[in-house]
DNA sequence: AATTTAAACTTGTATATACAAGTTGATGTT
DNA sequence: AACATCAACTTGTATATACAAGTTTAAATT
């Protein structure tokens, strides 16, 4: 397929790489939308596209007058993002086991949630995996994602990228809303034994129900996390 | 003070209180571009800004050649918002009860923020709520805001109106982002009492520091959650 | 020297225009 | 009747332009 990105995604994607990659630091300010016109040989008002963007998602901040100020911190997904936390924490200190590997299954409703008809016939793509920080085991993620064209989806690994990432650069799919709940609860057995805690132990579980810009691929995600040491961390 | 609002943002205001008050319901497709231009009187670059804001928000989505169509439920504030949470319950239901009248306090930390000099100068502006679900109490929530510029905050009476209503209506105040740790924990002896629950009861607990659209105002929140019977829900 | 003023930046708002691309329904054709 | 085609919608992208409003810097004035 061609699938040309629009001239202010292109844009977004540079600068947002530029900010991750520590082109431009927290507090720096980006050139003025004139000179990004220059730069990237589009109008003002492709410029201020991008930018917007990058100011949703808490890339940036803009002050009348002055300019475009970095903010650093990615805005993750929506809500607390678990790469948020990932890379609050620097990627060397997080292992990720995958408990189960990404298999099809046969689904009649995602935690919580309920699915659509197409969504049933189509089956699941399904895996586990244990995020772990320093040596300590401190989230248990299960998710569910409608086999619908997704090629080569099962044989891709997921240790080391976020599921987010490999959407977004590999099928050009990104999330476009979605829907959570949160409780405090206390893990069942299995779930004590992963986290190596005490029956009773209080742990955040998270039911996620995630829209993206495929029509009809809808992701379904539960989160566990033992907040000890570390709390769930996002920036919006 | 004059402050007329920018056209595209008159126009946001319109449509999300429609959108709010049922006179466009979830499903529904809204006015074409074009005829919003006609009914405004202004032109589609103005309208698309106006409908950009709603779809980030949450209040519609877009999908080419059809419409807008909307999705009813509110974003929230970035993340979980308890006014989400309010509306999807419906507001009889839901009392909130005042535990400490807003008062000014010194500070020197909020929650497990630290503050900057200004805002320990400031003193803060310091209530405690407590959220009523159907007789049963599930949240508690902690607010201090720095006392800066605004007038008459002391004597306004929080029972049944949302914080960021008014500050949006009263001072033209927005939030334009923040950061939020979440912890599954067991509240202490005052929380046990507020929510009547045993020692050892697992509860959710939230803590938020939001930034609001005006320079040097910060929002500190703590909220508590007994998430047994209802979970802490919200879209994003 | 201190203050005021103005110029030269910055982002914010708004218009007018053009064409591309997806959706829908009516019109033909087979 | 079933299918294909087309026209008339819809939103998406992009340009060119203009002026308003906030910030900073430098020049002019006191």
């Amino acid at each position: 397929m061609d699938s040309t990105l629009p001239q202010y995604k292109q844009v977004y994607e540079i600068l947002r790489k530029h900010i991750l990659e520590g082109v431009y630091n927290e507090g720096d300010l980006l050139p003025s939308e004139n000179e990004l016109c220059a730069i990237h040989k589009v109008t003002r008002p492709t410029i201020r596209k991008a930018l917007d963007r990058l100011v949703n998602e808490g890339y940036i901040k803009k002050q009348q007058g002055k300019g475009s100020i970095v903010s650093g911190k990615p805005k993750g997904v929506g809500i607390l993002s678990l790469s948020g936390t990932t890379s609050a924490l620097g990627d060397e200190k997080l292992v990720t086991k995958i408990i189960v590997k990404p298999e099809l299954r046969q689904w009649d409703h995602a935690f919580s949630f309920s699915i659509t008809e197409q969504e049933k016939e189509a089956g699941c793509i399904y895996f586990e995996r244990l995020r772990i920080v320093n040596g300590k085991p401190v989230f248990f993620d299960t998710t569910m994602i409608p086999n619908l064209n997704l090629p080569r989806f099962l044989s891709l690994k997921l240790e080391n990228k976020s599921l987010f990432d490999i959407l977004r650069t590999r099928y050009q799919i990104e999330v476009t809303g979605g829907e959570q709940k949160i409780f405090a609860t206390t893990g069942d057995k299995k779930l004590q034994k992963l986290f190596n805690v005490n029956a009773g132990h209080p742990v955040l579980q998270l039911d996620r129900k995630i829209e993206t810009s495929r029509i009809g691929l809808t992701i379904y995600s539960q989160v566990f996390c033992n907040t000890d040491e570390y709390a769930l961390y996002g920036t919006f």
